[in-house]
DNA sequence: GAACTATATTCCGCAATGCGGAACAAAGTG
DNA sequence: CACTTTGTTCCGCATTGCGGAATATAGTTC
């Protein structure tokens, strides 16, 4: 095994190994999963055992695991929420966006959520839906990818010749030979965008969700890029209701988040 | 300051002191900051200088903090985000209480929230607020303290003598010379609960907020102990209201959520 | 535009810190 | 009761992270 002997991995002496591999350990939990055990985490971090032991036992004593009493096994700890709580509280468009975004779901009877660009990613700030029923509300903090959802394609249309640039790459690693595929798309989407202002992902993210996508103006640019989208069950929208109805309110909607554009 | 005697400074072999340092880091974003310096995170963790900029350099580069461009202070970063949302999709508990406390919220027009014991204080899981409009609905993930809410007291009372052992050792150093009263108040508290089966707090921990608490019978025993509260201004509800038709109403919700009990 | 402050990054020698294989425990399984 | 599986502890080694000091960068003031 010899990676990278010089450069690459060795001489970046500012690199803290031993964090990394702490929140390593932490981002193992997949959502949704309850306990781990700690040679679970040892297979999905690639860390040896004895390390990932000492990993967890410093993380069970900061609160960020806890370790349930009988099986052993590990939890995220309660921390780790104050921490994502943090994040939220950090970003203070959602306190303006909040509430315009729950007027616009309950009047059209559409789920709509603000998403943010990471990477390849968009990750959801806030999700208003429209029927109180649905399922969990937390898909905050969730992320969909930028090529294949509304969101996605309205915030990659939005980027700047130099991001677009870094984005693309980013996105051939990502998706290797498919990559050519991907990126037709994503063309086709932008000239949208560009012609009509909004974008279109019709059954593709998920089967029978129609959505489109908008984005904001960012602020600064340069900074993290948002968008939003709205989105239905296909057997009450129909495409041509989302081109006609939706994606011109969710414009507006854009433009009551952010008034200086 | 002398916390548990010899052994524990003395020198754990097994606690990583990088990660521990990196954690210091992220948890100095208190909630609503959007921005740091790299000096304002020295002086709040403690840390050198030099010790602070290398970890922000790792936080950075493993997407846990975000660097503004131009200020060149820190954010926290959206990976942070998404263990957040993990802690949050284990509990699947919220899975079937957040319907049962939407309708709740509707009916009685209150806010009622689920919470969960950490320590000394309560985290909030998931909240629902009778109006649509009022602040941001992320209370998830904030804390409360166990002594001066409704909710914290509920949960008290339900813990079995052990627990209740430590929980008052962490208080009564958390209180210091106000420890005392406060138990005072906690035992009046359990108390009550012991008898009317909920916990009340009228304007304790926030002037003109009345609210009433009551603990989830815990699935197994050792876990953590899940609690609801229902709070509402104190210019709606006055004390009578809230003993006599939201506190009866808030325990019939804890069974429906618990059918096992 | 030089002189000065304040703040962030980088350097670099030192040794403390974290590493990980292996031995040791503990808890299931057949 | 041997046998497998999983978790913790030991311990010598050198890697890794440490932090003071030096250096870069930016913003003020005169």
């Amino acid at each position: 095994m010899s990676f990278t002997p010089q450069e690459d991995e060795s001489k970046d002496r500012l690199f803290v190994e031993a964090l990394a591999r702490g929140l390593r350990v932490l981002s193992a939990f997949r959502p949704g999963e309850s306990a781990l055990s700690n040679q679970v985490l040892a297979q999905r971090t690639g860390l040896p055992k004895s390390t990932v032991s000492r990993l967890t036992y410093t993380l069970t004593k900061l609160g960020y695991l806890s370790q349930d009493a009988d099986s052993g096994y590990y939890r995220l700890g309660l921390a780790v929420l104050a921490l994502g709580s943090a994040v939220l509280g950090s970003y203070d468009i959602r306190r303006v966006a909040a509430p315009l975004m729950r007027d616009f779901a309950l009047k059209h009877t559409i789920s709509v959520s603000l998403g943010m660009r990471d990477g390849s990613d968009i990750v959801y700030l806030e999700t208003c839906r429209s029927q109180a029923r649905v399922s969990v509300q937390l898909s905050v903090g969730s992320r969909v990818p930028l090529a294949s959802t509304a969101i996605g394609r309205a915030c990659y249309s939005s980027l700047g010749a130099a991001e677009r640039e870094l984005a693309d790459m980013e996105m051939a690693t990502r998706y290797g030979k498919d990559w050519p595929l991907v990126q037709a798309k994503l063309e086709q989407a932008r000239q949208q965008v560009l012609q009509r202002g909004y974008s279109e992902s019709f059954g593709e993210f998920e089967r029978d969700v129609m959505a489109v996508g908008v984005a904001l103006p960012s602020p600064a640019p340069g900074q993290g890029s948002l968008c939003l989208n709205a989105s239905g069950p296909a057997f009450a929208f129909d495409a041509d209701t989302m081109r006609n109805q939706v994606a011109p309110a969710l414009l507006q909607l854009a433009r009551q988040i952010v008034p200086g554009a």
